[in-house]
DNA sequence: GCAAAGCGGACTAAAACAGTCCTGTTTACG
DNA sequence: CGTAAACAGGACTGTTTTAGTCCGCTTTGC
């Protein structure tokens, strides 16, 4: 299946639940709030925070903040922020990659054409959008609960 | 990174070769002219079968041909042939699978919309499109040789 | 009847991913 | 100025997915 990583689900869940305030929140608040472990949620914000989505502030009472505005972070710049380049094939253009027969390849470029309206199409929906009709994240949770993951922790597959 | 399968590639490689004319070859012809590895190519072509996308001759002389014209052949055809449902995340329309908290999902729906848009990208470019230019894919190779693959047969990774 | 060619599915090796942990640095605050 | 809170960076590991191969069966032309 054509699909984004889990962990790309994952931040828009964190993106989201930072979109509620401007505050600096801990990682561990943002654990508590959307029931993603710890550890997996400082790996997601480290690379959320590489890309300017959010910002750090070190020691304590440090934690993270949005780096911009909700409507200024796309789709796109999480997928980017969190699994790398959008190139749907490895030679594209925003690859580093080379296809070993790139001088003769009677495909070249063709698919330039496709990676750029999939690029323009996840560069449409912004964090914004996603957040519409989601004001509160419900009541605040205090204990540990199931994760309030977009569609994280699926049902076991298949 | 953002990207389909190495499979998926092939695919098209193959759909381009077969484009080349109408008549009926084998999977071991094809295999010669594009490089890609005869068992690999029968998997291919199966996933393409079921799909429509190519027609199957059985028996002695038989072999595959496309199964519609070339600007009928989506590139979203492709994917879904090989991959199966296009969908960003695992519980979105198009998915059989099921988000264990979906009834209480905060971001119920709203990858959807990312999904129609990637889909609708993905539906714009049709094999014809990405047939352009390539009038011949090569004098016909008689030995083994590199594969003819669009991004196949990457440099190492990395 | 025999050989060519596709069909379906099982199996394996390799790669990618998700998740965890550890060690170091920065900063607030008593 | 010492301690604890919190992020930074990266190493490591188990699991899952993917790519690739193989085998026995069916269909069909000659």
């Amino acid at each position: 299946m054509f699909k984004v990583n889990k962990l790309t689900d994952y931040a828009m869940v964190l993106l989201l639940e930072m979109a509620r305030g401007s505050t600096v929140r801990s990682t561990q608040h943002v654990s508590d709030r959307t029931g993603i472990p710890l550890p997996t949620v400082a790996k997601i914000m480290k690379s959320l925070g590489k890309a300017g989505l959010v910002q750090s502030q070190r020691g304590a009472g440090g934690g993270y903040a949005l780096g911009r505005r909700p409507i200024e972070i796309t789709v796109a710049d999480v997928i980017q922020a969190v699994e790398g380049p959008i190139a749907l094939t490895a030679c594209a253009e925003t690859s580093d990659e080379h296809c070993s027969i790139e001088a003769v390849c009677p495909v070249q470029g063709k698919w330039n054409r496709v990676n750029r309206a999939v690029r323009a199409a996840l560069t449409e929906v912004t964090l914004a959008d996603m957040a519409e009709d989601i004001p509160t994240f419900g009541p605040a949770p205090r204990a540990k609960e199931e994760p309030r993951a977009a569609t994280a922790l699926l049902a076991p597959v298949k």
